[in-house]
DNA sequence: AGTTGATTGAAACGCCCGTTTGAAACAGGG
DNA sequence: CCCTGTTTCAAACGGGCGTTTCAATCAACT
């Protein structure tokens, strides 16, 4: 009774996409990062898997390590999917920062290839579950930890470890914006302007010249009239 | 036969809160807010209201109708409990930013009161639905526009609007980070730093400093070996 | 007191959910 | 060929959901 077959005997068959317990992991994950896990049923996800209703019962036990198992899946997938980048030693900390972030707003607006994979990993960063921890260890410190190190050698070792994360959220927080509330982005901002500034490409020079020109280093947003001084009223 | 009752007779009876009406409302954002539309169950909110299950029906007509009005009740509640700042002519716009950013963080992460009701808008924000383009409108954009004026003051009205509203989305998205992600942040940052540099007064300080900074204006936050130009290697 | 219309209450309805069942279909070795 | 263990299938189970019903209760006016 309640004996799950985990991987029955080939763990990789001669065409894995035949496998049903496959099939139903990506079927799920779709349905999952859709509807969430309330809303999504069984029922739907067995139908796109085109098995049987009993069928997730009998490999995964019920819904719930379902899930976890889903996340898992898309986890790993992205990770080989968009890898960081690998800087050849001694490129400028300026160019790695951009590089970081276009990659980071790939990954997450998914430009090239759009999946279901990112929704899914972001319904457990917005409501955390038993997924949680595990996604963040594993994918969001490591990338976490990069961008403070460029961070760290832009400043030239100045500021305190404290300081580079909170620069660092600021930066990873202008990304997510546009992945977690981009309905509500592209409701505040004219459509043509939407199409043509706010494309990842362009938020990743951006949002780099933002914390460049923040840092003290390349040139400020605005040539202000009174520069490097807070303004007062103005005479 | 359904015809529902959307205020009887007595717009405004002698004891607001005994109204089966608002009880229902109120009850219904703190399920709706906890669990997510699907999730929550009309009974359970009849029963935190004290009322039986037929009255949302009776008063409401249908589940969805009542999730509509409680987004739109807390919504009013909101605005009603922690409004703009009404700045006297000539304030400086360097604290009319700082201002800005402290309310915003302060309605976000509500230190003071933390109510459901944030947790309730954000769902729409996620994930909008029939009540989001109302929030947007009412709400949002009015926050957005004067936002959006402080940094045109802040530039001395050297940018263009489109810029101005990337950078008014960068503020926006430090700040919406805190409020979504908050769990994943916690994780990501020591617990004693976590109590210290990310709380409402100081984030809206480092938010301010940041944006302050990139646009020229005030200490940049790293005076780096290399200053206004961008490092190479270091030698 | 009697009548009327607005509210409340307990119970039920029909539906869809996750899960289980038990037998049929299949594969491979004797 | 039968036996054996694995995988699939249609059907059903129990439960919780949103919603409806209809009688009981209440408040106010005649």
């Amino acid at each position: 009774m309640a004996t799950i077959r985990s991987h029955p005997e080939h763990d990789a068959g001669p065409k894995g996409a035949e496998d049903p317990r496959d099939r139903i992991l990506r079927a799920a994950g779709q349905e999952f990062a859709e509807h969430g896990y309330e809303a999504a049923t069984v029922r739907d996800i067995c139908l796109a898997a085109g098995v049987n209703v009993a069928a997730v019962n009998y490999y995964f036990g019920d819904k719930r390590r379902l899930y976890i198992e889903s996340v898992k899946h898309a986890h790993e997938a992205r990770v080989k999917q968009v890898p960081l980048p690998d800087w050849p030693p001694g490129t400028p900390a300026a160019q790695r920062l951009h590089d970081f972030v276009a990659n980071m707003l790939e990954r997450m607006l998914g430009f090239s290839q759009p999946p279901w994979q990112v929704r899914l990993m972001m319904r457990e960063v917005l409501h955390p579950t038993d997924a949680c921890r595990e996604l963040v260890e594993d994918y969001i410190r490591p990338h976490f930890a990069v961008l403070v190190a460029i961070l760290d050698d832009l400043a030239g070792h100045t500021l305190a470890e404290p300081e580079l994360r909170r620069i660092a959220l600021s930066i990873i927080g202008q990304c997510f914006l546009y992945r977690a509330a981009g309905d509500v982005v592209a409701m505040l901002v004219p459509s043509d302007e939407l199409a043509t500034l706010h494309t990842p490409p362009q938020l990743a020079d951006h949002v780099t010249r933002y914390a460049l020109a923040a840092l003290g280093l390349g040139q400020p947003l605005a040539d202000s009239l009174t520069p490097r001084s807070v303004p007062g009223i103005s005479p």
